[in-house]
DNA sequence: ACCTGAACACCGTTCAAGT
DNA sequence: ACCTGAACACCGTTCAAGT
């Protein structure tokens, strides 16, 4: 019917994520639906199509666009701090974002998700972004033959975070599962790293 | 229109789980549906609504029976295994159970439920039951003053074996994502102890 | 008391038809 | 080239009406 060239395809990729994460931050990934976001975009259903191949397809952009919140909230902790120092800081800041953006963060974990041949590469880049946060921490608990047990060791932290924050989020008490879930993280770090020092060679 | 006494309320509520079950087994919660399920057992939608206060409240039941599946699954290690030992055990199976039954497990865990008033008194006390498992197989390691600790180190594990098994489901590849987090868990429990053998007293 | 099924208010997705 | 919106095939949920 109607021809709108009013947004570029780059400005509509943008409306329709931004309308995708309010509606996300609203009332999680149930509240979520494509015909609401055209309407609330002013345009019609057709055209998410246009943009994104299918309705998963959308979510995973979204999630795209999260783990980069994700990643410029935990800022790099400062070089002078110790592995274990470190990790806390990141924690800390990884279980507050995971608080305040709950319904967002839980959509990444989302299991309703079809993702065919598993996830694409760019998605995978931005999680190893995040993974190398933790490996940079804590390398100095490894020598530098150990590379393969460095990342392992962060592979096991990172996943037992997301364990952690995930089953808080569980809990709909905010202060109190932010609590726990610090109490918990600075169980697994201090005992975990301890660990480390056992067995290490340096 | 038609009057049924087929079955009793009980088989009904079996009926209609197992179902389920299947349904969720064969293609996640995605293809899970309340009209499907009507279907196939014979009986109308409204029917399901006798049962059953809501489409959650339905998956939620159906978590309580995945709940006890898995404890059937994890026996009780012996106690003649040390703490580590155990752990090895016990989380061995845990990882072999999230994967043989992935979609269901992942329904445990699901975000776009929507549970009013945090989870009934009688789910929680099916997790703890599992919770037990743990505390049991670490509580050597503490002496019996230090209950809260043993208490909490037994949830950052559980949720850390979580967190590790639900990563590893979002590769597709069963063997490699098996072999690998049992990796992960492993160098988790190795790390973990040791650290607690520092710390803890005795 | 139990069950039905039409009705309601939604979905994601497609694609011929318009400009 | 881009956008529309009707059409399709589904949803969960309710509730008056039937037996």
């Amino acid at each position: 019917m109607a021809r709108r060239y009013d947004h570029s395809r780059e400005e509509l990729y943008e409306m329709i994520l931004n309308e995708a994460h309010r509606q996300v931050m609203d009332g999680g990934l149930r509240s979520l639906s494509a015909r609401k976001i055209a309407k609330e975009i002013g345009y019609s259903v057709g055209t998410i199509y246009n943009l994104f191949s299918n309705f998963d397809d959308l979510i995973l952009h979204l999630n795209g666009r999260t783990l980069d919140l994700l990643f410029e909230n935990l800022s790099v902790p400062p070089e002078t701090l110790d592995p274990e120092d470190q990790l806390r800081e990141l924690s800390m800041t990884y279980i507050k974002f995971t608080r305040t953006n709950q319904n967002l963060w839980n959509c990444l974990f989302d299991n309703r998700l079809l993702i065919r041949d598993g996830l694409p590469e760019w998605y995978n880049k931005k999680i190893d972004k995040l993974l190398e946060l933790i490996e940079k921490a804590i390398a100095p608990l490894f020598s530098s033959l150990n590379s393969l047990e460095r990342h392992q060791s962060a592979w096991v932290l990172w996943c037992s975070f997301h364990g952690i924050c995930s089953l808080a989020n569980f809990q709909s008490d905010n202060e109190e599962a932010t609590t726990y879930a610090a109490t918990l993280t600075d169980q697994l770090i201090t005992n975990y790293i301890a660990g480390l020092k056992v067995y290490q060679p340096q």
